[in-house]
DNA sequence: TTTATTTGACCGTGT
DNA sequence: GACACGGTCAAATAA
């Protein structure tokens, strides 16, 4: 993928287009509580941020140079032109799914037809794949990725159904036993409004607010030009790092969840990596190096490359990052009541170890 | 070295 | 009790 100097100024309007917008959303958020109109005029902004983000992404994706000739067309109302799922993700699945034959279909807490059978919010880890009778593909097993620290007994089974003779193969998931794991506790549900520097009650909470922002002035500076921002000085977290070649952080296997949610080859995935105690963060491939400040990550240097704040050991304050995404990788069931803006988001959580990457379903 | 996925083997249940 | 089949385990493998 080559980037022309008109390529990275589109990207660069798009990205800087962004940033103010964020500035004014989060300049409506300070004013205090919203009323109706504040509300509304809040939750256009965090779409049209959604937007951008989604644009700006999306012209990343390496292929089609012309999407960075002409992002917008490339986006559709529901986010990127999907690819089909299994582009992203292991398929597996049959025509449809057969009842089950012995008696152990007792705790089965729902089941639901999806395009996204990976994205319900929950974190699971496969456990198993097994071709079942009489159907055309294998069925998945998966459990709560908490189901040994947390004792959740939560599993799913996933099964493609054939009705795939169209682009989206629809896959029947079924859940068996609550979760036990509190993982919706984590789960920013109150971010589907597109706030996302709200408490849990849906307070506005500045400070959160204002990391957001420095730290999105961090990133952005870092990728258009590697200027560091007015204000960042005060940045209580080091600049994120740009790598320019698409590895995975130490220790096994990198689950990319934009790879999965967004439709990005794993190969084409760059890092943009923020220092402790920020964990890496999967974005989509980065232009060429040359175009920009790429930073050599040495783990064993406290100091940025780039003349970032030496990483802090304590708990971050934003432990999460929200992608927008389409409607078939959403991480959020389609059921849901949360459903008041229209670009549901898939989520990045971090943890305070670069280490400790959660596999997002 | 760590961690997630794959996959063959094993287990439990229904017929 | 034998067999078939779905569900689970765990070693091997991959990243």
């Amino acid at each position: 993928m080559t980037f022309g100097q008109e390529a990275i100024e589109k990207l660069s309007q798009e990205l800087v287009g962004g940033y103010d917008l964020n500035a004014r959303l989060l300049a409506l958020l300070r004013r205090g509580p919203l009323d109706g109109r504040g509300q509304e005029a809040a939750v256009a902004m965090s779409q049209e941020l959604s937007r951008v983000f989604m644009v700006s992404l999306f012209m990343l994706r390496p292929g089609d140079s012309s999407r960075m000739a002409a992002p917008g067309a490339a986006i559709t109302e529901g986010g990127i032109d999907q690819r089909t799922p299994t582009n992203d993700i292991p398929i597996c699945g049959g025509e449809e799914v057969a009842p089950t034959r012995k008696g152990r279909g007792n705790g089965v807490t729902g089941k639901e037809i999806t395009a996204s059978p990976h994205s319900d919010g929950y974190q699971w880890r496969k456990y198993g794949q097994k071709n079942i009778q009489n159907r055309k593909f294998a069925r998945c097993y998966y459990k709560c990725m908490f189901s040994h620290d947390r004792g959740c007994r939560a599993k799913k089974t996933v099964q493609q159904q054939d009705t795939s003779s169209g682009r989206r193969p629809m896959f029947q998931v079924t859940y068996v036993n609550e979760h036990k794991c509190q993982q919706e506790a984590v789960l920013p549900r109150e971010s589907i409004g597109g706030n996302k520097h709200t408490t849990s009650s849906g307070h506005f909470d500045p400070q959160r607010a204002k990391l957001d922002d420095d730290v999105m002035a961090s990133c952005l500076a870092m990728v258009i030009g590697g200027a560091t921002p007015a204000g960042l000085s005060s940045l209580s977290s080091p600049p994120p790092v740009v790598r320019a070649s698409p590895s995975a952080p130490a220790g096994g296997r990198t689950p990319s969840l934009l790879g999965v949610s967004m439709g990005l080859d794993e190969t084409t995935v760059a890092e943009i990596s923020c220092r402790s105690p920020f964990a890496p963060v999967k974005a989509p491939a980065a232009p060429s190096s040359s175009s920009l400040p790429v930073e050599a990550i040495n783990s064993s240097d406290p100091t940025p490359a780039g003349g970032g704040l030496p990483g802090s050991t304590e708990a971050m304050a934003m432990d999460e990052i929200y992608f927008p995404c389409g409607p078939p990788f959403s991480p959020f069931p389609a059921q849901s009541s949360i459903h008041s803006v229209d670009v549901p988001m898939a989520v990045a959580r971090f943890t305070d170890t670069d280490s400790a990457w959660p596999y997002y379903s």
